[in-house]
DNA sequence: GAGTTTGAAACT
DNA sequence: CAGTTTCAAACTC
């Protein structure tokens, strides 16, 4: 048991526990030592916000933590309560399974301070970021753990991993556990079950592993399994209610499977799609948390953010499960934010499980996929060995697995779900990069799991795009221009990109789907096309030379605010000009009321940024809306300009919301990241995600590209090189395509540019020029408090425009 | 479906 | 950095 579950975890965790005296605590638990796991929750909760304020990422939601907290505290309190009361009734099975569970949830709890520490610095250092998360992993880890670090990720890590070391603690913990229950007697009935279950997770392990293994290295296992074990304590969820309602051994079965499912993750479930349905039947919890997902898939972040707020309505009377499953369908979006990272993992672990494991996929691949393959590898399929690349395409996996295989399982439907979860949502169908979609859809997962509702917004952006995959084209593969037409008509979006290039090799920004962090699909019509998964080198190469011409070649080219919509309210989504282009078009003829304008075809308004002429553009006239993007590069060509500038255009309410949403983002986020260590990257973050600057570097790189993930793995070594690297870097991003108004920010602030939340928010006052009032110092406060960072760059004195 | 238009990307 | 070329999407017929 232990070596499998060592080797799962990487060995370290595992290693220390064991020899940790927490190990031997929990041998020595007694089998009712709810209260003590209490304890142990409390500190660990204690531990908790210490961590969750470190990480506080904007996408790390302070809810997902209080979510956190309460259900380790009050669900798991409960259920160790209830379990140890029911031991004595027939649902022994149940009470025990749910007993054994809370006692790994706390004996992981407690761990997770030991485990979880060495698991986060090891996998993912949170006060970091995500850069750091690669540090020590393997970039295959890198992936696995959550790789999106960048932002998210470290969050989630940090957050993930309590979750995930609970998870994990069961499959490992479990036989300590196990063993301590034994000797206490009480759980020897439950054993047999347990047991059951435990063979279980260790499926899951070997399922994750097994994947995993074949694209990650030993160490990588750890990470995986973490993750996995966090979705397999989503699953657990279930499986203890399960264990409540005392469902026969089908639901044990079930249980399994879902767990299995799970263990992969939501990642999986999202691109898959299967988990909800398997979850669904076996508990009404999973179900809920699945049919969140469902919904997600189905139609919207919003739906599901809606979703867990009426799970949490409904289980916050007490169910300790219901906090479990709001918890798990937290857990799991969390998990699908990872899932960017992992989805193609995810799915090509399923994959190669279908497959009998083989690694290249392709070969495994039953035929049908084969055929679909033709044009192009998969990235679900690709896994094997090059692994990063597949699980850099996880968009286009998730699009293609849905494609390739339609029959095969529910992984292809749910592959469907997640791809559609981005739904059409926003006004504008198709978001201009399709790019943006697919890390948006990413994004919004992860998202979804932290800030609810921003998340969201930010996932309709990419949701838009994203649910075109879903839709469609999928097995039918129409001529790219039917397909496109398509998705112009329809929801249908980019998401599902399909080139028709004919002499870039799709190895050019010209190919929407090279561009989009794809790999060419069957539905191209690609002619020598490289932008496949068997020329991952080839695309990844020609990747890093495009991005060191431009770093942000692959960021999203609209950028949009998630947090405008919710605080602009109904406002803000009126007024797509939240969104801004991230360099704006340069329309001359098509008056930017045609798709030819991204900034038209984004559903996003012109900017000042923009250089084209005679805007008519439906979403906002460059001049009229002073979009964010516009008012930022505006502020960073022309400070004092751009200042000026807004005060001229105050009028529009658009620009003003999008502004302040913008800074309300960055505030946002700058708040909850605020750590020492972080503020500097967070403030980058902030510029670049919320600017929608993509975060080329290691941090942000994550959620966007698939690619990038590759290309660049950071390990802790690196980190203070990417740091370095992240500075100049965020200088040059914010001189070349930071908004101005970051870069007003930024600028000076030479140094870092790290920018205390607080400051942030807490510098209100702002210079006559910035402030609209409807500007509510949303920019400009964001920007005051980006350069405020003062701890970092030492630049206290920023300059406001 | 073929051809044209358009503007971004790439190149010089 | 500006101008030109290349390219593929968007559009029209």
């Amino acid at each position: 048991m232990d070596t499998p579950e060592r080797s799962k975890i990487g060995g370290t965790p595992v290693s220390k526990f064991e020899d940790s005296p927490v190990f031997n605590f929990i041998n020595s638990l007694s089998p009712i030592q709810p209260v003590k796991s209490v304890d142990s929750v409390h500190s660990v909760q204690s531990y908790l916000p210490s961590v969750s304020s470190i990480f506080a990422s904007p996408h790390a939601n302070p809810q997902r933590e209080s979510r956190f907290l309460i259900r380790n505290s009050s669900s798991d309190f409960s259920k160790d309560e209830s379990s140890s009361d029911n031991v004595d009734e027939s649902n022994l099975c149940t009470g025990v399974l749910n007993a054994v569970r809370l006692s790994r949830c706390t004996v992981i709890a407690r761990e997770s301070c030991s485990i979880i520490c060495s698991l986060n610095e090891a996998t993912v250092d949170p006060p970091d970021e995500c850069s750091t998360l690669p540090s020590n992993v393997p970039q295959p880890e890198q992936y696995n753990s959550g790789s999106p670090n960048h932002n998210t990720t470290p969050w989630y890590g940090i957050k993930m991993d309590v979750k995930l070391d609970i998870d994990h603690a069961p499959v490992e913990l479990v036989p300590f556990v196990q063993n301590g229950l034994d000797k206490r007697k009480s759980l020897l009935a439950s054993e047999s079950e347990f047991l059951e279950n435990y063979p279980l997770e260790q499926n899951k392990d070997e399922v994750v592993g097994c994947n995993w293994v074949n694209l990650i290295p030993d160490n990588a296992d750890g990470l995986l399994s973490f993750d996995s074990n966090n979705e397999s304590e989503a699953c657990k969820g279930p499986s203890e209610e399960l264990g409540d309602s005392s469902k026969p051994a089908e639901g044990l079965d079930n249980s399994h499977k879902t767990q299995l499912d799970e263990s992969f993750g939501p990642c999986v479930k999202n691109a898959a799609g299967d988990p909800p349905v398997i979850c669904s039947a076996e508990n009404g919890k999973e179900d809920e948390t699945d049919h969140t997902l469902q919904i997600l898939s189905g139609t919207c972040q919003k739906q599901v953010l809606l979703s867990d707020q009426t799970q949490k309505m409904a289980n916050g009377t007490s169910d300790q499960i219901q906090s479990g499953h709001k918890v798990d369908s937290q857990q799991q979006r969390g998990m699908r934010r990872r899932c960017l990272v992992f989805d193609m993992a995810g799915i090509s672990k399923k994959n190669l499980q279908n497959n009998s494991y083989h690694h290249s996929s392709s070969s495994s691949l039953s035929d049908e996929k084969m055929a679909s393959d033709d044009k192009c590898s998969r990235p679900g399929t690709s896994q094997a060995p090059c692994v990063l690349p597949g699980i850099g395409l996880h968009l286009n996996t998730l699009a293609t697995t849905s494609k390739e295989r339609p029959g095969t399982k529910e992984m292809l439907a749910s592959g469907k779900e997640l791809i559609s979860m981005p739904c059409p949502v926003g006004p504008f169908g198709p978001t201009t990069s399709g790019w943006k979609g697919k890390s948006l859809a990413v994004e919004k997962d992860a998202s979804s799991t932290g800030n609810e509702v921003q998340n969201l917004h930010i996932m309709h952006d990419d949701a838009s795009q994203s649910p075109v995959l879903g839709n469609g084209e999928e097995l039918n593969q129409v001529s790219p221009k039917k397909k496109r037409r398509k998705s112009e008509n329809g929801v249908e979006s980019e998401a599902c990109k399909r080139c028709n290039c004919k002499k870039s090799k799709c190895l050019k920004l010209y190919c929407e789907c090279f561009a989009a962090g794809v790999y060419c699909s069957e539905p191209c019509s690609c002619q020598g096309c490289f932008n496949k998964l068997i020329h991952v080198e080839t695309v990844l190469a020609t990747r890093k030379q495009i991005e060191s011409r431009n770093p942000l070649a692959f960021a999203p080219k609209v950028i949009r605010t998630s947090e405008t919509g919710q605080e602009m309210g109904e406002d803000a989504n009126k007024t797509p000009a939240s969104a801004r282009h991230k360099r704006g078009c340069n329309c001359k003829k098509s008056s930017c009321l045609k798709k030819y304008c991204e900034c038209y075809q984004g559903g996003v308004g012109c900017s000042i940024s923009c250089r084209c002429e005679g805007c008519k553009n439906a979403f906002g006239r460059k001049e009229g809306i002073v979009p964010i993007g516009a008012e930022e590069i505006d502020q960073g060509e022309d400070k004092t300009d751009h200042c000026e500038r807004d005060k001229d255009k105050p009028d529009d309410d658009g620009q003003q919301h999008a502004s302040v949403q913008i800074d309300d983002n960055h505030s946002s986020e700058g708040v909850l990241s605020v750590t020492p260590l972080e503020t500097c990257r967070p403030s980058v973050k902030l510029s670049f995600f919320s600017s929608a600057k993509p975060p080329r570097s290691s941090t942000l790189s994550v959620g966007l590209s698939p690619w990038l993930y590759t290309s660049q793995p950071f390990r802790k070594s690196e980190i203070p090189l990417l740091h370095h690297k992240l500075e100049k870097h965020v200088n040059n991003v914010l001189e070349d395509d930071t908004p101005d108004a970051l870069r007003c920010d930024a600028s000076p602030s030479n140094g870092v540019k790290t920018a205390s939340p607080n400051r942030k928010r807490v510098s209100p006052p702002h210079n006559g020029i910035e402030l609209l009032p409807s500007c509510k110092g949303g920019r400009k406060v964001i920007l005051k408090s980006i350069p405020s960072f003062p701890s970092l760059t030492g630049d206290v004195s920023e300059d406001y425009p």
